[in-house]
DNA sequence: TGTATATTTAACCAATTGGTTAAACCAAAT
DNA sequence: ATTTGGTTTAACCAATTGGTTAAATATACA
């Protein structure tokens, strides 16, 4: 933390980002503050507003970072060249383990897109973000080929997705619903991990 | 709408519950804006602060409602009498229609506890909140029974919950994401009411 | 007709908050 | 020793926003 001295800009500018990522995630546009992530980064309010001009300016950036950050580690991952069962027990094993260290993130993304539709059209384009064609491509050859039933490629997506987010980024409400603790629903999702995978699999292979 | 005449207290109310509720869901309690709530009643700032106090206290009456009505209309289904696999399909079937009408409830009551844990606890009880008891108790018979393969009830609910919720919670982000328009989203829904009934019996009969 | 009550109008207040400014300060490089 | 640039301090501004108030209006009802 820069200590009423001089410092690096480019660590300066991550602190501010790190401490943007961290208050805009749990707190959303609206509700964060630039004075609480001025304090999360250690700096002053001035100092924020020297380095981003404005609150819109910054949430951008840390938008924008966090759909780069999507695109890189999970898009990439249904994209790879890899059989179709291995490259499922991997998805569910490694996003879950992703999606365990930030569990703010979906609830987040759907959060500001569902007030403003178009922050998506425009911020896509700059994040590189493209689809999962490979994958699709490989259910669907799959099927042709007579290793998996008839599904449609989309609604697998969409099943897979659903079952590795929902349970992590809605787990204070399910605690809360169920009546679960912590550790308990620890062990919950860590299981998920390979028996989802294993559900899955089982479901579609012939 | 009450057009500067005398009215029924308890229609104002109902105008402001329902108007709150619409702009609550959508910008969560930081983002809504009180002057919106009253516009979108009909009514001035002045009349909305005689009937409700204060922001939080109409939040409050709003979230506690949203608790109440998955408490009447989900939990009460689960915990139904009901043959397992065509609680199940009634369960889809059903309980995504609901949540085509009220697609912005879960992101909603996520993004609200996320910030706020001890919500909750408090209004679970004022909104009287069950477990769904009688439908973990029906699978771990059936699974006793040998009717179903030997499934933790609990992940077969957190599988059924996601399966319902996310896709429809999150229509905006995968439409961005997928690149899929409208129409051909909603025939995707549509097919899940049914389909995932078939997948999820299906992976767990013997 | 008069009274009680719901509603509007419109001005107002105080706190919050995004954003600015200018001067002072401090460390490192020259 | 001086300059340079990152940083702090602290005061400040304007807009937004939750919330209040008092008087005027309109309607139902007795």
């Amino acid at each position: 933390m820069p200590s009423s001295s001089k410092q690096e800009p480019l660590v300066t500018q991550e602190l501010i980002i790190n401490a943007a990522r961290y208050v805009f995630i749990r707190k959303g546009y609206s509700g964060a503050r630039m004075q609480e992530i001025a304090d999360e980064a250690g700096i002053n309010k001035a100092l924020l507003f020297y380095y981003f001009r404005s609150k819109e300016n910054l949430f951008h950036a840390i938008f924008i970072g966090v759909l780069e950050q999507i695109q890189k580690e999970i898009i990439s991952i249904l994209n790879s060249e890899m059989d179709l069962f291995d490259k499922l027990r991997f998805f569910f094993n490694f996003y879950i383990g992703i999606l365990q260290k930030n569990s703010f993130v979906p609830a987040f993304l759907i959060h500001e897109v569902n007030q403003n539709a178009q922050i998506l059209v425009d911020d896509f384009k700059k994040a590189g973000f493209t689809m999962p064609v490979h994958f699709i491509k490989q259910i669907n050859r799959g099927v042709k080929q007579g290793r998996i039933k008839a599904v449609d490629p989309v609604q697998l997506l969409l099943n897979m997705l659903s079952l590795a987010i929902y349970p992590i980024m809605a787990e204070p409400l399910i605690k809360g619903v169920l009546n679960i603790d912590d550790d308990s629903y620890n062990e919950i999702i860590e299981k998920r991990k390979t028996e989802l995978a294993d559900w899955v699999i089982d479901s579609i292979k012939k």
